[in-house]
RNA sequence: GGGGACGUAGUGUAGUUUGGUCUAGCAUUGGUGCUUCGGGAGCAUCCGACGGGAGUUCAAAUCUCCCCGUUCCCA
C-alpha cells in the first residue's frame, strides 16, 4: 500500500477549486475546522507570509507619510448611520453587538467594523483644524468583519479578514485625486514588484463603487480558474463623509471648508490567496523570495558514520545564510531524504540546499531551485551571495511568467456572443459599452444575467471607444473590461 | 431568501437501505522501539471515532423529532 503522499497530484489548471482547498490543508495555511462559517484559523505558514506583506505595505505607506493608528474594533451605531450611501452598502453585512452577557440590551448597539471610515472621521473632525494639518494621512492594520452572504472561501472571502485601511484628508479635490494615484503606484510597488502579482486598475462603474465614494479604482487580477479577484482598491470619497462628520479646516484665507477624503484598502489575506494561486503548481506552493516564510531549507544527508560532520557543516551554512538575513532552517526531522524533498517543494520554499558527504568533499552544495525545478552546484563558501542574487532572479522569473499568463487572458471582442465565449474561457474581455454612469446599469445587468459576469470598469487612462455598445447597440461611450468574478 | 446534500478517530472512508453479526472494520496520520537514510523506508507495538439532545425498541452508528455544524446549487 502506498503511503499517503505529503505532496500532491492535484491539477491546478484542471480543477483549481480542488487544488486550492487541498493546498490550504496540506501546506497548513489555514484550518477550517474552527466551525464558524466564514472564520478560519490562520496557521504559521500563511501568517508568516502575510506578516511580510504587512511589513512591505506599512513601510511603504509610512515612507509616503501615513501615520499608524489603532482604532477600536467597535463603531457606535450613531456614527455608522451618518452617511446614507455607506449605510445602504454596508448595513446588511454588519455584525452588531447588542447585549451583555447578563442579557441586558446595550443602550446603543455597536458595529464590529466592516470598514472604519465612520470611526476615523469622528476623530478627524476633532483633530483637523487648519490647512496646516493637511494632508492628514493615516492608516491602521486591522481585522474587519462582514457578514458575507456570497459563498465564503478561505483567504478569498471570509467574514473576518485582515487588511490595512488608509484614511486621508486633503484640502482640495486635486490633492485627493493625487492620493488615489499614489495608492495605485503603491499597489504596483508591492503587488507587482514584491509579490509578482499582475493586475489592472479599473475605475469601477457608477453602480459598483465603494458605498459613499465618488470614484473607486480597484486592482483586478485573474485566478487560474479564470475568475477575476479584486485586490486593493482606492476611493476618492470627496466630501460626502466630511459633510456628515463635520470634518472642516480653515484655509489660508481664513475661510472654513470641508475636507476631501480618500481611503485605500489592501486586504492582506486576499493578496495571500492571489500569491499562492498564481504562483503555485501541481507540486504545491511556490513563494516569491520576498515573502517566503523560509527562503532556503538545508537538507543534511548523512548516515551514522558521517552524521556529526554533515550536521556541523549544515549549521555553518545556516549561520552564514542567517547573517545575510536569509530565512533558513535545517531539516533535522527523521524523515527520509526523499520525503523531505517532496515536503519542502510542496511548501514552496524557493531554495533547497542539499548537503552530504559528496558536497563537503567538493566544497560545493547542491542547490535546488523550486521555481525552475532545476539543480545546480554552488560553492559552499559565499553561498549566501548566490541565494540572494538568485532570489532576485526568482522573483523576476515569477513576475514575467505571471504577467505573460495574465496578458494572454485579456482579449478583445465586439459582439455579445464573442464576449460570452471568451468569458466562458476565463478571459477578461475588452469591449465597447454604452455608459459606465447609471444609464449603463441596465446593460450591465443584462450581461450579468446572460453570462454571469460583471463590468469591471474602465482603465485609469481612458481608451477611445469605437463602435457600439454590445448590449443596447447605442454608441459606445466607454471601453470596458468584463469578466467573471469571485 | 428558496432548494438539495452531508455529519463515524487528526484525515479519508466501511457499516445506515433491511435495527442484533459492531467488542464499530480498513487506510493514513500520531506515539514508542529497533533497523534504515543521495528522490515518497521496513517491521513490531500502542493511542484514537458514531456532532448534541429527546424519543421508539428487549436492542440504535442504523428508525423518528428537535438542535448544532458543514457544504453545494439557485435568487
Amino acid at each position: 500500500m502506498a503511503k499517503e503522499k505529503v505532496t500532491f497530484d492535484f491539477d491546478k489548471k484542471g480543477d483549481f477549486s480542488e487544488w486550492y482547498s487541498e493546498i490550504i490543508k496540506r501546506a497548513e495555511l489555514g484550518d477550517l475546522r474552527y466551525n464558524i462559517k466564514g472564520f478560519i484559523v490562520f496557521q504559521p505558514w500563511s501568517v508568516l507570509a502575510m506578516e511580510k506583506t504587512y511589513d512591505f505595505l506599512e513601510e511603504t505607506l509610512q515612507l509616503k507619510g501615513h501615520k499608524p493608528y489603532w482604532y477600536p474594533v467597535v463603531i457606535p451605531e450613531k456614527n455608522f448611520l451618518m452617511e446614507k450611501n455607506h449605510v445602504k452598502g454596508f448595513a446588511p453585512e454588519v455584525f452588531w453587538v447588542t447585549e451583555t452577557g447578563a442579557g441586558e440590551k446595550l443602550e446603543e448597539k455597536m458595529a464590529l467594523r466592516p470598514t472604519s471610515e465612520t470611526a476615523f472621521y469622528q476623530m478627524f473632525s476633532i483633530w483637523i483644524r487648519s490647512y496646516k494639518d493637511l494632508p492628514f494621512k493615516t492608516y491602521q492594520r486591522a481585522q474587519v468583519f462582514r457578514y458575507e452572504t456570497k459563498a465564503t472561501r478561505p483567504f478569498i472571502r471570509s467574514r473576518e479578514f485582515y487588511w490595512i485601511e488608509t484614511h486621508n484628508a486633503f484640502d482640495s479635490k486635486e490633492n485627493a485625486f493625487k492620493q488615489a494615484e499614489e495608492d495605485m503606484q503603491t499597489t504596483k510597488e508591492i503587488l507587482l514588484d514584491k509579490l509578482c502579482i499582475p493586475f489592472i486598475f479599473f475605475e469601477r462603474p457608477e453602480w459598483d463603487k465603494f458605498p459613499g465614494a465618488e470614484t473607486t479604482f480597484a486592482a483586478d487580477t485573474l485566478m487560474p480558474d479564470g475568475k477575476v479577484l479584486q485586490l486593493p482598491s482606492t476611493h476618492i470619497i470627496s466630501q460626502n463623509f466630511t459633510k456628515a462628520f463635520e470634518v472642516k479646516f480653515v484655509d489660508e484665507k481664513g475661510k472654513e471648508n470641508y475636507c476631501w477624503t480618500t481611503c485605500y484598502g489592501p486586504a492582506v489575506s486576499r493578496i495571500f490567496a492571489a500569491i499562492i494561486s498564481i504562483h503555485g503548481d501541481n507540486k504545491g506552493l511556490i513563494f516569491p523570495f520576498s515573502v517566503a516564510p523560509l527562503q532556503a531549507v538545508i537538507i543534511p544527508i548523512y548516515n551514522e558514520k558521517n552524521k556529526e560532520k554533515v550536521l556541523k557543516e549544515s549549521k555553518k551554512i545556516q549561520e552564514e545564510l542567517r547573517k545575510a538575513k536569509i530565512r533558513t532552517e535545517i531539516d533535522l526531522t527523521d524523515k527520509t531524504m526523499g520525503e523531505k524533498f517532496y515536503y519542502w517543494e510542496m511548501k514552496g520554499v524557493p531554495f533547497r540546499i542539499e548537503l552530504g558527504e559528496k558536497e563537503i568533499k567538493e566544497k560545493k552544495a547542491t542547490v535546488f531551485l523550486r521555481h525552475e525545478g532545476k539543480k545546480t552546484k554552488e560553492k559552499i563558501s559565499g553561498i549566501e551571495k548566490f541565494i540572494l542574487s538568485e532570489g532576485t532572479k526568482q522573483m523576476d522569473y515569477l513576475k514575467k511568467k505571471a504577467v505573460k499568463e495574465f496578458e494572454e487572458k485579456i482579449v478583445e471582442a465586439d459582439s455579445i456572443e464573442k464576449v460570452k465565449k471568451a468569458v466562458e474561457e476565463g478571459k477578461i474581455v475588452k469591449t465597447g459599452f454604452c455608459s459606465v454612469s447609471m444609464q449603463g446599469n441596465d446593460c450591465a445587468e443584462k450581461i450579468e444575467k446572460e453570462m454571469n459576469a460583471s463590468i469591471r470598469g474602465t482603465k485609469f487612462i481612458k481608451e477611445k471607444p469605437a463602435g457600439n455598445c454590445i448590449v443596447c447597440k447605442k454608441k459606445a461611450e466607454s471601453v470596458v473590461y468584463i469578466g467573471k468574478s469571485y
